[in-house]
DNA sequence: GCAGAGCATGGAATCGATTACATGGATGTC
DNA sequence: GACATCCATGTAATCGATTCCATGCTCTGC
């Protein structure tokens, strides 16, 4: 592969020459630009990423930590990162750490090793060392969806409590009292935030929330269908489940089939997390939206506010219900998005 | 960030040693062995893999260029290529092409400018002349689920013909003779291939393919919602929609459902490429499922050979029909993963 | 006509690693 | 005891770019 030394023999000049054409610097000649191009093009020469970066200490290169792929939520944050990235110059290297913290510590110490110009994390658990300390050390970093307390890195997130009042109050309003929740890791804060809220909500009207009915799962959908069954088999089982994730809600709809059950009339069934396919689900599955989006675009903003020496700022987005047939509302008819306004409408920092 | 040369001079040895010992270089002391290492946890030394691979010429990692992050199949096969390429001391990353060939031969030439070791492909096009340039420029290349004739690349992909007969001879058994297909992009391997045997296997049966129903579709949702709409307009509709990947489905539900229809009971529904939430739409869809993760790691496999000087085999896998209610077969009770054997069994090469 | 400014250019240092080669000391062989 | 081997180590070249600095040239202004 040419490199810029032959470029330079190419063109009959210093390889400082090709470089300064290259890097558009104004103190060229049009004789010595023309001829460097000239040989650019004939040689088919593309500049050496990598020997650049060692030079100029950057990769103008982000790197992405999320917690599972093959969840729709996360490839499609995934995405919207990329194409923010993209825009602003930047690539975006992805790492998948499939809920397990010992994998989100080798991708996080294999981008670091590429010298990456800052990472974007949603993390899996309460924080490594490793992570800690990158952020001690003042990598550029952001939080993304989840994020670790006491750290100082920017937050770009959902929060949920409103629609999740909101959740409450439609299944309340459709006579369910015996509410329970597939939750994910405690080590994350979207594992307990969201908990939290389901309980608090649930307060206000009156409805305790036993521990029979908080299931530990583990944002898969193998512990959704695990926790449900386990709900199932309560001498008397919850008439809601409401699944943290839209993984643990595919894998709560695979238990109840099994039985033979069906959703609402036997079990209503609701989730965190909204996806095209709860749509087509049987029945479509009310679920509580983010938006996803908008999300995966502020924080990469923020990132590269970070890394060019502005200041960033955390940013926290509202989540909204997104009322289906899944809880025991009757069906509006065939519309296709299926999108019931807010119970009730609030607003969120 | 310290470098080689902070661990050097904290353990009172050259940057030689301390690279020896870091590459477990056999001619090393003991002493000089144990002060290093001291040095390199006390700085919290990480070499830095920008300059190692400047000076190695190798990166370790492997591009894979994909057409459609958002579609399920290709994450799927994403995340058991970076399995795999972990497993064998490689990363990976991704670039996606959204179906785009102007995107895809962006990340192309990002990955080639990163001087990645390898690069797998499934290409959005034809191939474009930079694709075609570093083909034959000699980078370590392998086409994956789709490909380019022509190329002297090795291909693993699965066959779906033997599965479309089934799937014919399934349609044909339930009394449907009016088939229509969305295809993929013709452009693509998977988007001719597909069309190509539905046909065929369609004149095994004595039924016409008219032009009428076969539409022209881009892998993505919204394409699926305009054919079937365009279908569903037509004087004679036909009696099953083939989509020939999993999102054009889910835009065909999307347009049936739109208008009040139902499957299979107006028009049936099947698609190529599985996954999970098609146990879970109303009604559970009929697919052809690919051995997706065997494909990805077969990929990965030939990709390293062909990297570390052995010799690359192309690799085809047989698809397999998973019936499901789609098409009108009568439920079989609720038994989860609902997979009936195929009609007919057949091998493939 | 000359000083000073400004421009185009090239030489060489540099980034952080790896590695060929040189060196000096210890060991082994006859 | 002389010489060859082998081992541990250091020096310096190298990978492919960027960029500081020096140089020589052309203008401009007085």
């Amino acid at each position: 592969m040419a490199s810029i030394k032959d470029v330079a023999a190419a063109a009959g000049v210093s390889v400082a020459t090709v470089s300064r054409v290259l890097n558009a610097h104004p103190s060229v000649s049009a004789d010595a630009r023309t001829r460097v191009l000239a040989a650019v093009e004939a040689l088919g020469y593309r500049p050496n990423a990598v020997a650049r970066s060692l030079r100029t200490d950057q990769t103008h290169t982000l790197g992405l930590v999320i917690s599972d792929v093959l969840n729709p939520y996360f490839t499609e944050l995934a995405r919207s990162v990329e194409e923010e990235a993209r825009a602003l110059g930047y690539s975006v290297i992805i790492g998948n750490a499939d809920e397990r913290p010992d994998l989100q510590d080798h991708h996080v110490r294999n981008l670091l090793d590429r010298r990456i110009d800052g990472l974007l994390v949603s993390p899996t658990d309460g924080g490594s060392p490793l992570m800690l300390d990158a952020a001690r050390a003042g990598t550029p970093m952001v939080f993304v969806d989840r994020w670790i307390p006491g750290v100082d890195v920017p937050v770009v997130r959902a929060d949920g409590r409103a629609a999740v009042r909101d959740l409450v109050a439609h299944l309340y309003g459709l006579g369910h009292r015996r509410l329970a929740i597939i939750a994910g890791p405690a080590a994350t804060t979207t594992g307990s935030e969201r908990v939290e809220a389901f309980r608090e909500a649930m307060a206000e009207y009156g409805m305790p929330l036993p521990d029979a009915y908080t299931g530990q799962g583990d944002f898969q959908a193998e512990s959704g269908r695990r926790v449900t069954e386990g709900f199932l088999d309560l001498p008397r089982p919850p008439e809601v489940v409401f699944a943290a994730d839209n993984l643990m809600a595919l894998g709560a709809l695979d238990a109840v089939r099994a039985r033979g059950l069906r959703v609402p009339d036997d079990i209503a069934l609701a989730a965190f997390d909204d996806i095209p396919w709860f749509v087509h689900t049987d029945p479509p599955v009310t679920a509580i939206a983010q938006p996803t989006g908008e999300l995966g675009r502020a924080a990469v903003r923020a990132l590269v506010d970070r890394i060019e020496g502005r200041v960033p700022r955390s940013v926290t987005l509202p989540a909204r219900l997104v009322v289906r047939r899944s809880c025991g509302e009757p069906a509006p008819a065939a519309a296709p998005p299926a999108q019931s306004p807010s119970p009730v409408q609030r607003s969120t920092s």
